[in-house]
DNA sequence: TCGTTGCATCAGCGCGTGCTGACATCACCG
DNA sequence: CGGTGATGTCAGCACGCGCTGATGCAACGA
């Protein structure tokens, strides 16, 4: 659970092309028509995307196709269950002051 | 789930707080020396996470003391098991190229 | 009541980073 | 083979945003 990865899923961008991919596989033709960016704006992106391992790349052709790591993203949420679940916890345990 | 929620928790400074929070609840003063960050620099942070509801702040006397809202915490998790769970789906299947 | 301490707020600065446009590359099709 | 279209790369710019330092304020203690 890096830090990197966090913040590669939290740009609204690319938050939005996680979401189109959890539908289905697509192409960044695709994206250009869904997202409305230009493709060298989501070429930068998927780039972050597959620098944190969050997506890989297809090429299929003239085209490439992209697909979501479940895996992935099953850590993320696991890493903010746990924090969840300790800070349930947490909430009667105070440290004093001095 | 809004994107807002997401940026917040994955500024490296703020997770770190999150970190700290998970375990007990604690007051500036103590994220102060636990983080070695300014109390200044520390107050924008809070304010940050006080403003997507990650946190909530309890005034006693001097000290503020800050804890997690794990309600919040679980919401991002879900979200994150909801995209892997569509993931999973998503593989089988690829939008063609025209 | 006055000084100290913990915390919040704000303006200003500087850096990181997302967006753009031009270019290169590669695959397909005529 | 040339043309076209899909994708990746890179340099440059601009804006967002995190950090800092100064200031204000409220609560506690001497």
């Amino acid at each position: 659970m890096t830090d990197e990865l966090l913040r590669a899923l939290a740009d609204p961008t690319r938050a939005r092309i996680v979401e189109l991919l959890a539908a289905e596989q697509l192409c960044v033709c695709h994206l250009v028509e869904l997202t409305g960016a230009t493709s060298s704006n989501l070429s930068n992106h998927l780039r972050v995307l597959r620098g944190v391992g969050a997506v890989e790349a297809e090429p299929a052709g003239r085209f490439t196709y992209y697909r979501l790591r479940p895996e992935v993203l099953e850590v993320v949420s696991a890493h903010y269950a746990g924090l969840a679940s300790r800070a349930r916890l947490a909430l009667v345990v105070k440290r004093p002051c001095d």
